[in-house]
DNA sequence: GTCTATATAGCGATAGAC
DNA sequence: GTCTATCGCTATATAGAC
């Protein structure tokens, strides 16, 4: 029970810190407002995080699991291009959140890599995973550019989600989505 | 005198909080630490910027200013390829910079699109511009879908800033510009 | 116009009662 | 394990001497 409560809490407020983090950045973020997010009295934070970074930290990890379990999904299919294509499309379904607030990895990469400290480099680990998940999708389409070819993807995707950012406008992201689908059929 | 002593040191401090925002990004940067790399003394930099946020648009506007410069830099060129491909190659030359600091436009408008205030939504002033030379030079090309080729193009761009960024490396920005040098050369 | 000193406010972090 | 009170620091912004 005092186990339970305990991870409830830590859960709540990795979850709390992951929303405010994408919705408004590291930085402006207080933990103030992921205390009160995630029904946890403030003073409290510091039981479960010894530090502001060691919270960031564990959002960072989060992040690598959620990515290595999206990953592992897109394995039960059966060819290397719908593999690829299934990471993209999800893209459709997030199009919206993304256009509101970025994608939440590359914004959280985006500021790691802009402050010191232990965390500078930390979205490697994040990205780091789908990139070689990806390249390994190309080479095994039997492709001697998969690096090239991956980040092409990735950069596409990410940097779609800025534009759609930009100038709030979901479609941007969306269209571009498809617009890499194709480019995905085109190379397989 | 008194008023090119005056434009010198508002010059100054727009460029000392350009360098700064795009190391450190907005938010972290202190008015103290732009003061003291532009050489004015601390107190005085609200006699050229009311506020902070006063700041930060004079900062965009340098932007906006510096695109507008450069793109009218490339109408030279004779072709709409020649002039997609100058602005894509440009890259080439502050990859290295990119790779440090991401782009200095793109993460300041991920920085802008997540926080409240007069400056959200502020990058599309910059990007608005880029996007719609883009286009037009697609559209000279005679292609319907200019406006998701241009979209197509900047994320490229942008996105390979942030994955460069985030890997520190500065050939995944240079090489993916080649990448879409050749992509403008099969579309013309 | 220039600069110093300071008001005001909010943050991360800690000490310690319970 | 939980929560309150508060310390110490730093930031933006202002008041006012020069």
């Amino acid at each position: 029970m005092t186990d339970l409560r305990r991870a409830g809490k830590r859960e709540r407020l990795i979850a709390a810190a992951r929303t405010l983090f994408h919705e408004q950045g590291v930085h402006v973020t207080t933990l103030a407002e992921v205390a009160q997010r995630g029904d946890v009295p403030v003073g409290n934070v510091y039981y479960y995080f010894k530090t502001k970074e060691e919270l960031v930290r564990a959002v960072v990890d989060e992040y690598v699991g959620q990515a290595e379990a999206l990953l592992a999904g897109f394995d039960t299919l059966r060819t290397p291009a719908a593999r690829l294509k299934g990471l993209t499309r999800g893209w459709l379904d997030v199009a919206d959140t993304v256009a509101d607030h970025g994608c939440p990895v590359g914004g959280l990469c985006a500021e790691l890599n802009r402050c010191d400290g232990a965390l500078r480099g930390a979205g490697v680990e994040i990205f780091g995973r789908i990139s070689a998940w990806v390249e390994a999708q190309f080479r095994q389409l039997g492709r001697r550019d998969a690096r090239d070819l991956a980040m092409a993807l990735l950069s596409g995707i990410q940097g779609s989600a800025l534009l759609a950012n930009t100038f709030s406008d979901a479609t941007i992201m969306s269209r571009q989505a498809r617009y890499l689908e194709r480019w995905i059929d085109s190379l397989a």
